[in-house]
DNA sequence: TTACAGAAAATGAACGTTCATTCTTTTTTA
DNA sequence: TAAAAAAGAATGAACGTTCATTTTCTGTAA
């Protein structure tokens, strides 16, 4: 009851603020005043909606991580043959890290450093669970290779880096031919060959 | 002369403990006093090799790229034939991101965080230009596909951060037949198809 | 070869600043 | 009016960097 008086629109403003001064200067050089300042809020009020610093980025981290994987498998259900469910969820993610570049920038901060707790990466991971489900029944009917699972999001998803890239760059202009174009090349990278 | 004198292993000892330490806890999250004491060093000395901390860092990336991008031309020249040396680059980046991990992660970090200087940042893109150039030779050569290197990149040597993932786990052997699987996927994703 | 003087290199302690967090007080809410 | 929420100032620890001093090196004269 108390926790539910507080304002969500001061914890969104936090969360957003973390994420845009982060990705801007990293979390370590990214100081709580700066936070605080820009989500128009004392310093002394973020710990009212959060324990510390550390809380404050990993929640975060597991915020972002839950929208990017709603969003990617919003358009999928499990019934779907395996290769139209991957594409659909591929297409998905695509549009999020074109659209939501910032939170796509955010988690791949947080991926490639040890700014995050362990936990909080294990709980960020469970979230893809269907992806990986959706793999196993694919691995199992032939369709997919038969290789680890991070060498499937490394070959198929991973790539989608560059999105964000040109993205920022605003160099070179990306229409639906090169995406498609892309997505067979992350499609035939991870199936299986006949 | 003076410079000359001072300890090129003194200096070697502050880069690689800049690297172990960086990739442990992250570049703010890693003091000086701490890389001097695993360089066996006085926190004081690391100013006769280096300007600052963001200076030593700079270095320690600049230095890092160029090790790894040696390692991926050595046995490269630029009479080959597109594909043979797309595959001998290839493979010598493979080798590089398994045997020296703690590079790769390190450079994975820098490229993901805003923990180096632009001016840094675009030096050790410099190196890589043997690839952009045996590209820029495949695409007149109707070989490559007629798209941006990000996208290339991201496409066919990104992918390899997953030996890394899988290096660090332990968990997936990784055969020879493994790896020439990875590389077909890697150059039927860039190569045109015909 | 030894002794030594001057310069370079290295050191540990100290400084000033920054930052996460807490404390006390004020404002808002119900 | 009492309790919750928010605020700003205060606190103490940690850090990057510098300073004053000591140690090591190098070349030369006995």
């Amino acid at each position: 009851m108390a926790a539910l008086q507080k304002s969500i629109d001061k914890r969104n403003a936090l969360i957003n603020a973390t994420i845009e001064l982060v990705n801007n200067d990293g979390f370590h050089a990214t100081p709580m005043s700066k936070i605080a300042k820009m989500a128009c809020v004392s310093p002394a009020t973020i710990y009212l909606y959060f324990e510390n610093k550390q809380d404050l980025v990993n929640k975060t981290y597991i915020e972002v991580k839950a929208n990017y994987t709603a969003y990617a498998f919003a358009t999928y259900d499990e019934t779907m043959p395996v290769e139209k469910g991957f594409k659909v969820i591929w297409k998905r993610i695509a549009e999020f890290k074109l659209k939501e570049s910032a939170d796509a920038m955010f988690l791949a901060q947080c991926d490639n450093t040890p700014m995050i707790d362990e936990a909080s990466r294990q709980e960020g991971i469970k979230h893809l669970q269907p992806l990986l489900d959706l793999w196993a029944r694919g691995k199992k009917e032939g369709v997919i290779k038969p290789v680890s699972d991070y060498m499937l999001y490394a070959y198929s998803i991973n790539p989608l880096s560059f999105l964000m890239i040109t993205q920022n760059r605003g160099s070179v202009k990306l229409d639906k031919e090169h995406l498609d174009q892309a997505y067979e090349a992350a499609w035939s990278s991870i199936k299986t060959c006949k």
